[in-house]
DNA sequence: CCTTGACATCGATCTCTGTCAATATCGATG
DNA sequence: CATCGATATTGACAGAGATCGATGTCAAGG
């Protein structure tokens, strides 16, 4: 059996549903889904998720990352764990850097759900 | 040769990119592509692109739309002018109704872009 | 023309979000 | 342990967005 709604995070959420297209979405299925599509609809945090998943072994560390924008640390701290929270961005902390990868699955799932191949 | 970037909408912007792992995101095209994903972020705008997606000849009357809300008609109407601006949605006026259409190429072009398939 | 019905626009309000400065945490190093 | 450097958290503030009531527009009927 699949979690309970409460504990279902966005990322589990966007799997759920056959494409926006097709069958008309359900009231909560959208509440759940419209906070992972909330999360990317920044240009910065769009700029953050492409960098990370286009850098070397599909990871970047933080350092690599506050370069490329003209925005301090703290902002780029909170784009970051925006990006996290909703399940996009995994985090490891490996001695004084922070490194954050891609789940590659949410974006496939997201845009089966916006495209409509398969499922 | 393509439109200039002042006159390009969100629209066009979205299909200009390769997948968003594989190569950085520009600020200007994430500029333009974040107000797309910034329409589709909401729970009420991703009901009203799923009820006319999937009716019936792929078009869907405003007075269909707003029996499946408990918002007021007003608030229907912005939602619908937020998806129509962005290029989502295709209005057309036919006697007193008015009737949306939704444009598939845009999320076609927005699955690849997320989901990283193909281009 | 006057009314009615379908939809859009306007103005106000209330909440949410992006940003920064200041501060906290935490591991490494001297 | 005192310090330093890398990130995260907090608090504050300005701007954006969601919602509604009131009003405007426009076509069809009487």
């Amino acid at each position: 059996m699949s979690k309970s709604a409460l504990e279902m995070t966005p990322v589990d959420a966007v799997a759920c549903c056959s494409p926006i297209v097709r069958d008309p979405l359900g009231a909560d299925d959208a509440a759940r889904i419209a906070p992972l599509l909330k999360a990317l609809a920044d240009p910065v945090r769009l700029r953050l998720l492409s960098l990370v998943g286009s850098h070397t072994d599909g990871e970047a560390c933080v350092c690599d990352l506050g370069d490329a924008f003209d925005l301090s640390q703290p902002t780029i701290s909170h784009h970051l764990k925006v990006l996290h929270d909703v399940g996009l961005l995994d985090r490891e902390k490996r001695g004084v850097w922070v490194y954050y990868r891609v789940r590659p699955q949410v974006l496939a799932d997201l845009a089966a759900l916006l495209g409509g191949v398969g499922r």
